[in-house]
RNA sequence: GCGAGAAUGGCGGAAUUGGUAGACGCGCUAGACUUAGGAUCUAGUACCGAAAGGUGUCGGGGUUCGAGUCCCCGUUCUCGCACCA
């Protein structure tokens, strides 16, 4: 009989959500195990393969546990601000509120269809004032603290999305989104100081259980890097410009000295006839494209300003350049050039024919060896004045202590994590909770006074400034000091501040009290599994650690880290390609879940490969599961009630059972210890594969006792549960079992001895070669193996007319005669 | 350019500390049952060969009794970073 997934399937949602099977108990944190992927983002393509692909199998994991007695809390919700909902709106003039609420109802629908086990009572959505209230208390207190700031700050602008990005938003000067060429605009924006936990995420990375490519991410995105600031004075002039080093031990080597062509210091020391070429360079560089002026393959530009820096160490005097390979936005905006020591400056001074001094003697070189390129690596320090003779590596913190005794510099370290950018010109999101008053200035919203609520009615057409700031009702305002006219702030806040604390609120979404309840997160948090895509490794998983930190310096949460162990699941492709509307190549799961059901189009999911993988789509092999479905279906189905009143012990003397009972006892144990382990590493490839194993084995059931066949049909079942929930469930309750096997969760004990084959198969081998493999009792000795070996035809005709050098027996596995 | 990872049958993929390469599944071949088969069941299926046997885990070297696994060189692909001083 086929296996009728359709009322199978609904039969046992409809159980769950009535007898709240999957409500958590918050209140017993013995085994608390806290499992989440990363909430979606409701847009009108509804759910797609990738969402099946991450939700599915984590699923089966926090069930897997679940079954294995743990508390598990795993929750659904909608990250529900965001661009696309706004674009779209654009586009057909439907509200951004009615487009993603009306999106959430269809999703919800078919989350539910997939039979995950989430607690539906937690549901969130961040669009509701109910939550974005807390967005917007959260800023208050940064802001308190001084972590919210706002400042005029060149910024990325997407012309398209008429907005700015944070810098992890702008991919190769591409907006991340649209892929717009990513435009500079100096505006005042919003920004989170998560540069003051630059050292603190980066030490936490220690303390986590991420996959090392993504900590590597974020170590390099923190970038940290030590050395030493120098005080260059310029020559004739007051003016001082400090740079920043990774290499004092190479100082004494500084032939000039390079400006970023912004750098404010430029317009006041550039002499006056050389003002119009700099000039004229800088306005050459505005043309440049964001990607043209960061490319490395370009070549290196710059011109002279005409003024002269003094080297600190040892008085020379040396040409102030500007160029384009400084930035100015990190460090200093200034460095010193040694371009005997730095491939940067090497490839500069060649071209512009600047000198070239050499500072670091590689070994087993001349000091008079021409260079050919930059020397990079350690060396004996040359031509700087007391410190000749040391090592390099040595020289760079002598040379730290020689600047701070003489005040002409100091240890620094530097990071690139820039501050994070949150304001964003657009409707839908959370409005920022400031005021700007012409008289007291920038003024917080009072805390009593939150949500500051977004207005439904709004112009939300794109115009270069934010909808909000043209709906009048919205944006005039009392200022709450003084009471005059003011204005509220016009900007709305980047959605990953959404998500950088969604993780507490689900704990108790209805939660009025405060952001979160705190009791709850501190006995619940850090999140224990969360499973999610490896893009967001220097975005949201960035931020949401950052915001942690912060709720834990201010007394909200009680651990450091909001992720304890991090897994991401690959990404499923269509003929090479990321799936997209615009490519055309998405393919729609709900065709699948028609035709063979959710627990195959499940199970095939987590067949199709390694987890974190991923893999081009084909749905070559899904009959494959869907026949171990079926004939799983049937085994069971044959045995409906028949087994009710058989009761199987918890272990089997194998001396009593017959062969055949003997089989698929051990079988049924061996699969209970290999599901397990892989399972329990996101191996389900292998899990469903033991499965099918299983069932294979199960050939020569029909000569088993009753007991037998109840010992393996239940742990059958209750492997199923995990992968397969709806049929395993079903299996269960055709085993006689009346309540869910989540409400009455059996424990079942792997039997060690069963583990152990009577006999092993040794691999008979001469010089390395296979010449027959022959059944041995398990841990047969040297003598008896070979024994039998010498009776084998096969095996010594490889072996008579040669002399026998020596023979490698390794017990139960091969045995190796090498001759000559 | 730098860094990380990967490469196994016709296909997706298995393989513990170096110890029988190809588990499991798809596909394919043959047979059974059928009015029928894109259903189901049974058997087979790395390649060459009639067999004996030989050859096989991207290519080339090496270590070892023994290498998909360890080491060196190279190719291709994927991902990340890309003037960060």
């Amino acid at each position: 009989m086929k296996y009728p997934f359709k009322e199978i399937e609904s039969k046992w949602l409809k159980y769950w959500e009535d007898n709240q099977v999957f409500k958590t108990d918050f209140s017993n944190i013995d085994k608390k195990l806290y499992v989440l992927v990363m909430f979606l983002y409701p847009s009108g393509a509804k759910l797609h393969i990738g969402h099946w692909y991450n939700y599915g199998p984590t699923d089966s994991w926090a069930r897997f546990k679940k079954l294995q007695g743990y508390n598990v809390f795993e929750p659904m919700g909608y990250d529900a601000f965001g661009l696309p909902a706004e674009n779209y709106a654009i586009k057909t003039g439907i509200h951004p509120y009615d487009s993603t609420m009306k999106n959430i109802q269809d999703i919800r629908v078919q989350l539910k269809k997939m039979g995950c086990m989430y607690d539906w009572n937690t549901e969130l959505m961040t669009c509701v004032p109910e939550y974005y209230k807390w967005n917007q208390w959260i800023f208050l207190q940064m802001y308190k603290k001084g972590l919210a700031y706002r400042k005029f700050a060149p910024v990325n602008w997407c012309p398209d999305c008429q907005t700015v990005l944070a810098n992890e938003q702008v991919i190769d000067g591409e907006c991340e989104r649209c892929g717009t060429q990513v435009i500079q605009k100096n505006l005042y924006q919003w920004f989170f100081k998560i540069t003051d936990y630059a050292e603190e995420l980066l030490q936490g990375l220690e303390k986590i259980n991420w996959p090392e490519k993504t900590k590597v991410m974020q170590r390099n995105w923190i970038g940290k890097s030590e050395g030493a600031e120098v005080v260059f004075k310029v020559e004739n002039s007051d003016e001082i410009i400090k740079v920043f080093t990774t290499r004092p031990d190479t100082l004494f080597g500084v032939t000039y000295v390079v400006l970023a062509p912004e750098h404010p210091l430029v317009d006041k020391i550039t002499k006056n006839e050389y003002k119009k070429a700099v000039d004229d360079y800088r306005d050459s560089i505005k043309t440049l494209t964001e990607i043209e002026r960061t490319s490395t393959v370009k070549e290196k530009t710059g011109v002279f300003t005409g003024a002269f820096a003094i080297n600190p160490v040892n008085n020379e005097k040396v040409p102030v350049w500007i160029a384009d390979y400084v930035l100015i936005t990190y460090g200093t905006g200034c460095v010193m050039a040694v371009p005997a020591h730095d491939e940067r400056d090497f490839e500069f001074a060649k071209k512009f024919n600047l000198p070239i001094k050499k500072v670091i003697l590689k070994d087993g070189t001349n000091e008079d060896d021409e260079l050919n390129s930059a020397f990079t690596e350690i060396g004996t320090m040359i031509n700087s004045g007391i410190f000749n003779g040391l090592r390099s590596d040595v020289g760079i913190q002598k040379v730290i202590d020689y600047l701070e005794e003489n005040g002409i510099g100091s240890r620094k370290i530097n990071y690139r994590l820039r501050d994070w950018l949150i304001s964003r010109q657009r409707y839908w999101g959370t409005p920022i909770p400031i005021i700007h008053c012409p008289h007291c200035g920038e003024v917080p919203v009072d805390e009593k006074d939150l949500p500051v609520e977004l207005p439904y009615d709004v112009d939300f057409k794109p115009g270069g400034e934010s909808p909000l700031a043209r709906n009048e009702k919205f944006i005039n305002v009392k200022c709450p000091k003084c009471g005059d006219d003011a204005k509220r702030d016009p900007d709305t806040m980047d959605t990953f501040v959404d998500s950088s604390w969604y993780y507490l609120r689900y704990l108790n979404p209805k939660f009025s009290d405060g952001p979160f309840d705190v009791e709850l997160a501190n006995k619940w948090t850090p999140v224990d599994m969360y499973v999610g895509g490896a893009e967001h490794a220097t975005m949201h998983l960035l931020y949401a650690r950052f915001f942690h930190k912060f709720l834990r310096d201010i007394g909200l949460v009680n651990s450091d880290e909001p992720f304890q162990t991090l897994v991401h699941q690959g990404t499923i492709t269509n003929q090479g390609a990321k799936m997209s509307k615009s490519k055309g190549n998405v393919v729609n799961p709900d065709d699948f879940i028609d035709k063979y059901g959710t627990d195959v189009f499940r199970m095939y999911l987590m067949f199709m490969g390694p987890y974190d993988q991923g893999g081009d789509w084909s749905d070559k092999g899904i009959s494959g599961v869907d026949r171990f479905v079926n004939r799983t279906y049937d085994l069971f189905k044959h045995y409906e009630g028949k087994l009710k009143n058989v009761k199987a012990i918890d272990k089997y003397d194998l001396n009593l059972l017959n062969e055949d009972e003997k089989r698929v006892y051990r079988k049924v144990n061996q699969t209970l210890k290999k599901f397990n382990e892989e399972i329990e590493n996101f191996r389900f490839n292998t899990a469903v594969a033991s499965l099918m194993e299983l069932l294979n084995e199960l050939r020569v059931f029909e000569n088993c006792n009753d007991e037998i066949k109840s010992y393996v049909l239940t742990r059958f079942a209750f492997m199923l549960a995990s992968v397969a929930p709806h049929l395993g469930e079903e299996c269960w309750q055709l085993l006689g079992n009346d309540k869910s096997i989540y409400l009455e969760t059996p424990k079942f004990i792997i039997d060690e001895k069963a583990l152990i084959e009577e006999n092993v198969n040794i691999a008979v081998q001469v010089n390395g070669k296979l010449r027959a493999t022959i059944s041995v009792p398990i841990d047969s000795e040297q003598d008896f193996v070979k024994s039998i070996i010498e009776k084998d035809e096969k095996v010594m005709k490889f072996v008579y007319d040669k002399i026998i050098v020596k023979e490698i027996f390794v017990k139960n596995k091969i045995y190796n005669i090498v001759v000559k």
